[in-house]
RNA sequence: GGGUAUAUAGCUCAGUUGGUUAGAGCGCUACGUUGACAUCGUAGAGGUCUCCCGUUCGAGUCGGGAUAUACCCACCA
């Protein structure tokens, strides 16, 4: 190093330059790094990001996250593959260019016709996608770009016609009717995110149907009544027990009804009468009901939201109108019981706010129900069900794994036909009542093709295969090239928020595509929310950019800020001083790696174990259990508390003590040791905060980048068993400040000397030195040669194998006695009663064995005993 | 309504099979610092571990209940 080093670290200066160093070094592809062929394998598939937006502060916790697992494994010798991609995100992306439009040129996608729309929407996604991915680079992804992919590029497409193709041909998919969530403004289907409900007051009629109906219903949209099939009723309720099964005629406002009495648990008894009035057609449950129990299907209500024909005089009325009507009607005849406002919940479109009508259609779904000969005859249901149950897909933490059991329990068949333009199409065509599917277009003329698109997370859901090349690299059964290679992924990290929506379905299709999982373990991280709580979004202006805080702080403090002090599947506060005070950091190990470089000539860390001082002892150790604990961590997906550790150790014990140490010292084989101390932690800390770590390592002339450097291994010092225990510096901190905040020491008393006592001169001296040096506030030290010489009020800080150390005159006798002699009768009588109970017989009846010891520490035995007799 | 979590210092959060005096960062206070770092150092103040009951020799930790908050699911006819 030959320029003088800045005094503050500036990311802007190095971070762009160093990625370009990865990238350009080609190690980002697993297929670069030169392994040996039996090398284990690491893969994660990036989430990929919806192209509707530039990324938020969610996003880059979870490349930061996986930049961790991925930088760890690379250094652990891993064929580390990270994937890098985009979503098409159907819906979503379709909305926001429609509002795009709507408020640039005042047009609706109507107005434009498909064609012209979808060429704005692609315009859009191209825009989009690239500020996505310089984003990606932005964070430090060490992300596989030439294996990057789109859930709607050409490949994609193929994957999901093929998926689409033979899962009909299996009879996993199907077409049907069902009843869904329809906007009578937008023309459209809409998905069960995509409604908002809105609480309102709204009148609840109590009345029958007719004059001779023994049953009296309640309902908020007496309209939908036109089509009532049923009355349910819940099975225990006495009221209605007798009319269970009976098929009762009705007359309502004019029209003849057959009204069947069913029974169902699922009915309140206290909510209205008791009876729900059953209409199939309008009412998602309602639908449930009806399937189960085979009733007829009556539409009342049609596209436009105005009530069909073959209803007299309603017929042509819309749903307000109607409604008006039938309540004049009922109330003329005087069927009206009772009229009452409650609150309830609206269900409406989250776009334009009308209301939902729920409508009968035709719709395209995914059974999870049906039987596969080819998968054991099981269903995709039974089979991601038990891929949770027997473990073979672990979630971290464990909680998620029964949220999904639940969910996954209850699932019912997958809607997966949207009618929005933007999309995967369905590739399905029909002439008359003809269907043919199939991946080429059919023969002939006349052939029409469906419409309709697929829900985007059918093309993601694909995601971890669709990546790898599926389906051409599978062939017969067999996995080829990437997908052999990388297939199941090693892990997927995600938000919880999408277990449902994508983990599930993830799981589903790459059992039906592979047979296999598509993941050995689940991640799951929680949401980012700002300092009051409050999820980041941008109408409430509370996000941040991640882009803004990278300017300002640097990605390694971002990184620092989305990794240290968070715990899976909880969520995480974030705020700008947060991110400064992680910045502030950056800036410790800059200048410690500054200090150590401007007082190193050579940088070689091939140190002599000679001569070695107490505190290059300390450090060493210190060092080699950080290594460990590190390489466990790790591995265990525990980065938060391995990065609290590190922290600890690089400030409070390099920083603050061993080289406040070494600046008194100035030995060639001693630089050596800092340079080796700082290596490792650099390697250590990079996985956290690759950009840094990486300017230093170049720093200290590097030919090598140390994104691909080895992970360290824990050394063999051959240190002896006592100096492995010892933790001399330590435990002089640590006496020291107890003593103060005991008060055996006042406050305001500064601790004039200090008293070594031992045999080993040698050590002696070094300790005494490095006690004044390091800011202990102690002046003097005295050394004496044997104990007897000490004054009275003196007393014992610490005892080491070694030497043991003395103040002066700052000790309150009295308290530490009163102290120690609480201890003991605690643990006196804990232990006296103890004892009584194993004079007990019944006591020990019950407890075959058990260790009893009067020594403190051996309660812990006893603890182990007790537990061994509780199982 | 069902489920899952959370509740510990002013704030954000750790606390690993129950065990001596419950920890960190930020913030605050005092003092210090002309050579790695003012983006620093040393020290200090600040806690009935939400409440109640139970298990235990011993509970922040385990069990039951209450309260509050967050999220997920369902959606009230």
């Amino acid at each position: 190093m030959d320029k003088e080093i800045e005094k503050n670290y500036n990311p802007a200066q190095w971070e762009d330059k160093i990625y370009e160093k990865w990238e350009k070094s080609g190690y980002f592809n697993p297929d670069n790094l030169n392994l040996p062929e039996n090398s284990p394998n690491y893969t994660i598939i990036l989430p990929p990001p919806n192209i509707t937006a530039k990324l938020h502060i969610g996003h880059a916790s979870t490349i930061a996250i996986e930049d961790l697992f991925v930088r760890y494994h690379r250094m652990n010798g891993y064929r580390t593959l990270w994937l890098p991609g985009t979503d098409h995100a159907a819906i979503a992306t379709q909305n926001v260019v429609e509002k795009k439009i709507l408020a640039e040129e005042k047009k609706t996608r109507h107005d434009l016709g498909k064609e012209k729309f979808l060429e704005k929407v692609w315009k859009f996604l191209y825009e989009t996608q690239a500020t996505i991915l310089n984003q990606t680079r932005k964070m430090g992804a060490s992300i596989d770009w030439s294996r990057q992919a789109f859930t709607l590029d050409d490949e994609r497409k193929k994957a999901v016609t093929k998926m689409f193709v033979d899962m009909y041909n299996e009879k996993i998919i199907y077409r049907g009717e069902r009843v869904i969530n329809w906007c009578p403004r937008c023309k459209s289907t809409l998905a069960d995110d995509e409604i908002e409900y809105q609480e309102q007051k709204t009148i609840l009629y109590t009345f029958k149907y007719d004059e001779n109906f023994p049953i009296a219903i309640a309902t908020t949209r007496p309209e939908t009544k036109l089509g009532d099939t049923a009355i349910a009723v819940n099975p225990k309720d006495e009221r209605y027990k007798k009319y269970i099964g009976q098929e009762l005629p009705a007359d309502f406002c004019g029209q003849k009804l057959k009204i069947k009495v069913i029974a169902d648990i699922n009915v309140d008894m206290n909510f209205g009468t008791g009876a729900l009035g059953v209409t199939p057609a309008h009412s998602i449950i309602d639908s449930a009901m009806a399937q189960k129990n085979n009733l007829e299907k009556i539409k009342v209500i049609d596209e436009n939201g105005n009530i069909k024909e073959n209803f007299g005089k309603f017929s042509g009325q819309n749903v307000s109108q109607a409604r008006q009507m039938i309540i004049a009607i009922l109330k003329e005849k005087k069927l009206i019981l009772k009229e009452e406002e409650i609150e309830n919940n609206l269900s409406t479109c989250y776009r334009c706010g009308t209301a939902i009508e729920p409508l009968p259609s035709k719709q395209w779904f995914v059974s999870v129900d049906t039987k596969i000969p080819r998968l054991g005859n099981k269903s995709l249901k039974e089979k991601a069900i038990s891929a949770g149950e027997k473990k073979q897909i672990e979630f971290i933490p464990d909680r998620f794994t029964k949220r999904y059991l639940d969910w996954m329990t209850n699932l019912h068949d997958w809607c997966i036909s949207r009618q929005i333009w933007f999309g995967h199409e369905i590739p399905v065509w029909y002439k008359g009542e003809e269907i043919y599917v199939g991946e080429k277009s059919p023969v002939g003329d006349g052939w029409q093709k469906d419409p309709d698109t697929l829900d985007t997370w059918f093309s993601s859901g694909m995601w971890t295969f669709s990546t790898l090349g599926w389906p051409d690299n599978f062939k017969n059964g067999e996995k080829t090239g990437d997908l052999k290679k990388f297939h199941p992924n090693q892990i997927l990290e995600t938000g919880y928020e999408i277990i449902t929506l994508w983990v599930s379905r993830m799981i589903m299709m790459s059992f039906f595509a592979l047979d296999e999982i598509p993941f050995e373990k689940v991640y799951l991280h929680g949401m980012i929310v700002d300092k009051d709580g409050k999820k980041m979004s941008k109408s409430k202006g509370n996000g941040i950019d991640p882009l803004d805080m990278i300017e300002k702080f640097g990605t390694d403090s971002l990184r620092l800020s989305l990794l240290l002090g968070n715990t899976p599947g909880n969520d995480l506060r974030i705020n700008e001083e947060k991110i400064a005070s992680y910045r502030n950091f950056v800036n410790k190990l800059w200048n410690i790696s500054r200090f150590i470089i401007s007082n190193t000539t050579e940088f070689r860390d091939d140190f002599e174990m000679k001569n070695l001082t107490l505190a290059d002892k300390w450090i060493l150790n210190k060092l080699n259990k950080i290594v460990s604990n590190s390489t466990q961590d790790l591995k265990d997906y525990k980065f938060a508390s391995n990065g609290e550790e590190l922290r600890e150790f690089t400030w409070n014990d390099l920083a603050d003590w061993y080289l406040e140490a070494k600046k008194f010292e100035k030995d060639e084989n001693k630089n050596k040791i800092l340079i080796f101390v700082l290596k490792t932690i650099l390697k250590l800390w990079h996985p956290f905060i690759p950009f840094i770590t990486e300017t230093i390592w170049q720093q200290l002339g590097e030919k090598s980048i140390l994104m691909t450097s080895s992970w360290p291994q824990k050394q063999n010092f051959n240190f002896s068993e006592e100096e492995k225990n010892f933790n001399l510096i330590e435990e002089i901190i640590i006496s020291i400040r107890n003593a103060r905040s005991d008060n055996k020491i006042e406050p305001s008393r500064k601790i004039k000397a200090v008293i070594l006592a031992g045999s080993e001169q040698k050590l002696l001296t070094e300790q005494a030195h490095l006690i004044k040096s390091l800011k202990t506030g102690i002046e003097e030290i005295i050394f004496i040669a044997n104990k007897d010489e000490l004054k009275e009020d003196s007393f014992i800080l610490v005892t080491t194998a070694q030497i043991e150390i003395y103040l002066i005159g700052a000790i309150d006798e009295e308290k530490e006695k009163i102290r120690r002699q609480k201890e003991t009768e605690k643990l006196d009588q804990a232990i006296k009663i103890l004892e009584e109970k194993l004079a007990n017989k019944e006591f020990l009846a019950k407890a075959p064995a058990i260790l009893v010891a009067k020594e403190k520490e051996k309660l812990a035995d006893y603890k182990i005993e007790k537990k061994k007799i509780k199982n």
